[in-house]
DNA sequence: TTGTACGCGTTATCAA
DNA sequence: TTGATAACGCGTACAA
């Protein structure tokens, strides 16, 4: 019968169990030989400590929780995968586990109870709205280790994509392609990504010293119909846009409805360009062009800062943006 | 300051632990007035018992592994969210915890040692290949509680889609349409998925009294590029098919493709029919018809008859089988 | 109705 | 180099 404690397992061996803890966890101050017949004893009846008598015992928690609240699976449904993909290899590199939360909305008090009653040692968030921030200071005040994902907070170590920089580039190339009025699709206002991409949008017209044009800026609340809508006002314009660059994906497939339903061609008569590089892209007719967010290392870079938060304390929280990229196909 | 232990509980409250106990646990036999002098102090300051000293004292796990093989989240990548919000939703309603765990291929020997570990109570295991269910055994053998999803073994509880109703009822459609000639495409011989789809196909060929041809068989390896390739094959034949149900999406949007690349129009010309209904079906053109797979309910399912088979370990494995449904959009 | 005291299976201290 | 033994914090017979 295979051994289910260290008690049995010194009966077992004749030595005791301070000697075979020793020997699993290669302390040095274990004889060789006495390692060796305990290893070698192990070779046949494998023996798995329990995990809550250990962490019981020395404090220790190796397990992160991942928090998903529900609005955020709505608006994030496409990169939730590529976020569990990066903090899992984090984990498994760390020896840590993962353990999934989701929530029908942000709740800190749910949070700070599974860090104080030791079910977590720290948490990731993913991609709270602005509403939630002051939330996330309840946290901090209770010294809950927590990394922010594609969200930004000043009182957590906040993790995401450098969005200024993505507008700027989604912008940019619209104006490469020589693109002379180029409108904005806007997200939604309480998420932080599309104010910041905005502000890229912006810095990219004036750096080609074009003008800002407030007609040219709609509103389509991450969401294909809106953006749809937003589109027809766009080009129901005097002077409509001969490009579009949309906050993400989800409303760039709604804005080139639109526009195929109001007979113009994508790219020739207006070129489209999203965010985020969501599966469809590719698949689209035309394929979108958009702007990628390096959504597994934002969470795997997460992870382990997190991982260094919970062994070292730090005082000021950190921010960490990761480069987007531009990926080029047919919609502009 | 905050009360960390039932001890320092006691303590402020002057009455013993186990008073303290009951009442947290609504235990009839305490005074009420007692009850409510410790409530009132709990109200204010906030006790989180210890997860990992109730485990181990109470011998009971609360925490429930959800196992991706990392090839079953390539294939799968589109219905991952929904099993983990399925099983989320479970897990909510029973007090339970979900970790995750992704693994590169499936490992059983790290299954058995998180069982035996006590770090999970069971575990929900999805979309292993034909080639796992050996390993599977293993687990029997060692009695850890494994429910399988999206795949089947006799040796432990599986839960899945029916993939046989859902072959007929796609093929069955196509039939209903008016298409007399039409071809399968496979995916990957060592799914469990594509063989009883095939079966559903002949059985509605069969019961149609059409002929069963074998070169109207094709085998995609539910790739898209695969798809594509084999298409081109079905339309050289001299008698090409006017209908092609491809065992999943991604091979339908390869099927779609290599029909326009060939002159052929959707659905006019050649109806196609997909299965597992992943968002592009949505956005494709034309809007891919196809058999929608209930995977959140599956996953739901499944834990509740994990927790079932936890608590009341029962003799024989248990196989469900879940309706699939038609979403008939444009391709067919 | 309330409290005492032991057990759960580790880790860690300290002495041998 | 090894081994008693005391934590760790909660659950629960059993006693009061």
């Amino acid at each position: 019968m295979s051994a289910k404690t260290l008690e049995e397992l010194a009966e077992k061996l004749k030595v005791s169990r301070r000697t075979i803890s020793r020997a699993l966890k290669n302390d040095a101050n274990v004889a060789s030989e006495t390692r060796r017949r305990i290893l070698d004893y192990l070779e046949k009846d494998k023996y798995f400590p329990n995990v809550h008598a250990a962490s019981l015992a020395s404090k220790k928690i190796n397990v992160i929780g991942l928090i998903f609240p529900k609005n955020a699976f709505l608006h994030a449904d496409f990169f939730a995968i590529d976020t569990i993909k990066g903090a899992a290899k984090f984990a498994n590199e760390n020896n840590y586990q993962l353990m999934m939360f989701t929530q029908s909305k942000f709740d800190s008090d749910q949070c700070l109870q599974m860090y104080k009653s030791k079910l977590v040692g720290g948490l990731m968030i993913v991609a709270i709205s602005k509403d939630d921030t002051e939330k996330i200071e309840d946290l901090r005040k209770n010294h809950v280790p927590v990394a922010l994902l594609f969200a930004y907070s000043d009182a957590v170590d906040s993790f995401g994509c450098d969005n200024k920089r993505g507008g700027y580039i989604a912008t940019k190339h619209l104006i490469d392609i020589g693109r002379k009025k180029i409108a904005f699709i806007h997200g939604h206002e309480n998420w932080f990504d599309s104010a910041e991409r905005f502000e890229g949008y912006k810095q990219a017209l004036e750096e080609a010293k074009m003008p800002f044009r407030p007609d040219y800026v709609e509103r389509g609340y991450f969401r294909y119909e809106d953006a749809q809508e937003a589109t027809k006002k766009l080009m129901a314009l005097d002077d409509p846009p001969d490009g579009i660059f949309s906050a993400n994906d989800r409303m760039a497939i709604g804005v080139i409805r639109a526009l195929k339903v109001a007979g113009k061609r994508v790219p020739e008569d207006v070129a489209v360009i999203g965010f985020d590089n969501i599966p469809i892209c590719d698949f689209f007719d035309p394929p979108i062009t958009t702007v990628a967010q390096p959504v597994m290392e934002i969470a795997y870079t997460a992870g382990n800062d997190l991982l260094d938060a919970i062994n070292s304390p730090h005082g000021k929280p950190r921010l960490k943006y990761l480069e987007p990229s531009l990926v080029i196909r047919k919609s502009a």
